[in-house]
DNA sequence: CTTTATTTTTAAGCATACTTAAATTTCTTT
DNA sequence: AAAGAAATTTAAGTATGCTTAAAAATAAAG
């Protein structure tokens, strides 16, 4: 393989993907920023490879061979997201990009030092599982959106989105991290806006945040 | 810039020059493994750039700019072999095809920290200087060829040829490393091989691996 | 069930970075 | 200084991965 953009479209194709495993190939343009006639292009190309299950006009799947190949990406880029974070000192929002343009570099020998290293960690610095050698993933807690938490409750941070440095900036500005407990003091009904308690401090966060931070009810 | 193949030309410029600071197009396309008429098409952007001064059937040189550009991009692959080295625990006959495959990557904060967390390390593995912010090179001792030592003298490795892997390994499986002391016991007259004692054990290496192999006389 | 809207594909074209083969320039030797 | 050798450049062509604009297929709405 030996290439950056079909690694790309692999990952994002396993990251992106619904329910049913499909994707549409308007969604890959989307999320790579790149025109929908590359991504035919790219597709035929990924479909002749054997990586994709791929017919005109139709939505796309990852073969087995694929969905092996994108979850080693996924595992690659992760190991590196949190040898950056716990071994290098990187703050979580900008482990992502550094990760991105590295983990299509680094031999395999290096990923799984890096990952012994750390002790085989099940979760990046978001709370997104990490495939081990074999593909298997860990059991994930049971997550709800903070968003749909009523008040009263108090819940403990479990994962959450990381397409925007600044978002996560944000969080940690606010005190937000990995395994945070927090405890929703009120939601406002104008606009759903949450007054949450953490560190024993108050916060107002908009619901549009709330709703991709993920936590779990039971510690 | 953020373009691999003209980070690696300049890298090969830097690095294979003569003492006059002008290299000849064929060596560039030797050691980049590429044809001439691929440099030939390189040099003209290059120039265009502004990174190299570049007439027609000319030697080439380095401008001012590419000059720093080519340190800067040789700063960011030594440090990721210390790195790779030191703190991953990568042997020395391997970190450099993966500081190669990784250095384009990195952002430049990351190679600070990096460089940060290895306390401002000198030189490499391979005992290559390693240029600082500024794009200072670090003093260098005075090297001989191990080829060019007398019979009887002691000398102490400060710097190994680092082209290829092979070479490295079997230098460390003979355990020749960085800094350590050996002593020529006899150079035969037949092929110029020699004997030298290390770690109180007697090996025969060739002209050549002892040509590739660079020592200082003095403690 | 036909019209409209959306999605996807084709077609043509561009930039990068390479290739081989032929032509040109420079270097070396006599 | 001319001839031959070596180095370099040009020319033509290839593969990759993108672009925009137009055409075609599918999905949605009336």
């Amino acid at each position: 393989m030996q290439n950056i953009s079909k690694e790309d479209y692999l990952s994002a194709i396993y990251k992106y993907r619904e329910t049913d495993g499909m994707i549409k190939a308007n969604c890959i343009a989307d999320k790579l920023s790149i025109s929908n006639a590359a991504v035919t292009d790219m597709l035929k190309k990924l479909a002749h490879d054997g990586f994709v299950d791929y017919k005109r006009y139709k939505g796309i799947k990852l073969t087995t061979n694929g969905e092996e190949y994108a979850k080693n990406m996924v595992r690659r880029h992760r190991i590196w997201e949190v040898f950056l974070h716990q071994i290098v000192g990187m703050p979580w929002d900008k482990v992502h990009e550094e990760a991105h343009n590295l983990e299509h570099g680094a031999s395999e020998e290096l990923i799984n030092r890096m990952e012994e290293m750390l002790d085989f960690p099940a979760f990046d610095p978001h709370g997104d599982p990490i495939p081990d050698k074999n593909g298997s993933l860990p059991k994930q807690k049971q997550t709800t959106p903070l968003s749909l938490v009523s008040k009263g409750e108090t819940v403990q941070v479990v994962r959450v989105n990381d397409f925007d440095n600044r978002f996560l900036k944000y969080l940690s500005g606010i005190g937000i991290e990995l395994n945070k407990k927090l405890t929703i003091k009120n939601v406002l009904g104008f606009d759903k806006s949450m007054i949450i308690s953490i560190d024993n401090k108050e916060v107002n966060i908009s619901s549009t945040i709330a709703a991709n931070v993920f936590v779990s009810r039971k510690n």
